[in-house]
DNA sequence: TAGATTGTTAATCGATTAACAATC
DNA sequence: TAGATTGTTAATCGATTAACAATC
């Protein structure tokens, strides 16, 4: 186990681990190798035991890794073993896409609010997730103690929502809408920009 | 300009250069320095320049960068002067979101066909594009020379698909499916993986 | 001209990977 | 024990950034 800082990169491949390892273990399969892991996610054998070897020594040499206990320990390395509220803000399609989606995932990060201007016209629920107006945004994070924001406004109003979130607690923010938004160095920002991957893609056509 | 290769990394900034120029195009403004693209952007002044130095020289020195031009250029580079087809498969929550929200786009990308298993539960068209059954994939994408595929199907089918997509003559996916797929050297692949994204976050809260 | 900003080189930084001793 | 695979070091690779001559 390294005392070395730990990359972003590490970070985002963590929960690429623990989704591959939770299917491995529905599939009854006890132990995994690095090599293993490499080969089906394309990534390479040393990088995983790297990543991995940053949190402590979970394999054993000669077997490979448990996989019940490297599904426990990255739960407990990500957080994802407590449980951890997040809300929506702005719920167009995709928001509600994201509801759906976040209502058959069984893990503790549940969505708890959703945010829209125009929560009159939508109603007072969602998949029994409350929706309330944009006015009740610092009250409403602060009563449920919500610590992830999701924003899915149109980019005119991402900046000015993503200041509302930060101002009521929020300590990190997945952007879904289309601009780069500038907050604080202690807050966290990860960016969900498909129309980005997707203009990108047409890069690599042949001419 | 250089001639060395471009990296994946330049590639991925240009949608997102040219997002912005266009903005900056519909506030007015004719031209623009390196520095100012790098504060609104967040990315280094430096990497800006030498991003778009791979393509030539379209900088004047004192002057900065003719924002008319550099959007032109930018296009161009993409390929996104030309016409692109695109399809969805997968036509659940996620994948009205994603024609909705293209309809509303002005750019060369148009999602051409829509794919799924339950076509006939579904309708004939939506949004003015074609809903066709999976059995219809191959012969659609040859017939309307579609060359990028968007999967938004359950992570379970998203390997079936991406193959029977790259059968019929796709180039290039972008896979919302929660998993890896292996496809061959030629095809290119791009994630759109918010869960990844959101659970990643988690490791950045406080403990 | 003076000031500003490019394009590019060289330096730095960071991430990936090969290799292998340790050991289950 | 023999074979397999880890954890980790060192090497490599690649991407970012600082610096500055060129020049509009």
């Amino acid at each position: 186990m390294s005392d070395k800082k730990i990359s972003d990169a590490t970070i985002k491949r963590l929960p690429i681990y623990l989704r591959f390892l939770e299917r491995t273990k529905a599939s009854n399969i006890k132990s995994i190798s690095s090599n293993e892991i490499g080969n089906l996610l394309k990534f390479n054998p040393a990088q995983v035991r790297k990543d991995l070897s940053f949190f402590g020594d979970f394999g054993k040499k000669g077997f490979g890794y448990d996989v019940d206990h490297l599904i426990l320990t990255i739960r407990k390395i990500l957080q994802l073993d407590k449980e951890i509220s997040v809300c929506i803000v702005g719920f167009g399609h995709l928001g509600h896409a994201l509801c759906h989606y976040s209502a058959y995932q069984q893990d503790n990060m549940k969505i708890k609010a959703i945010f829209d201007k125009q929560q009159d016209k939508l109603g007072n629920e969602f998949d029994g997730i409350p929706i309330f107006n944009m006015n009740n945004l610092t009250d409403v994070i602060k009563e449920k103690n919500i610590k992830i924001g999701i924003i899915t406004v149109p980019h005119e109003f991402a900046q000015e929502v993503a200041n509302a979130l930060i101002d009521a607690g929020v300590k990190a923010i997945l952007n879904f809408a289309p601009i780069t938004i500038h907050v604080p160095d202690e807050i966290k920002v990860h960016y969900a920009d498909f129309t980005t991957e997707l203009h990108s893609l047409a890069y690599f056509l042949e001419k």
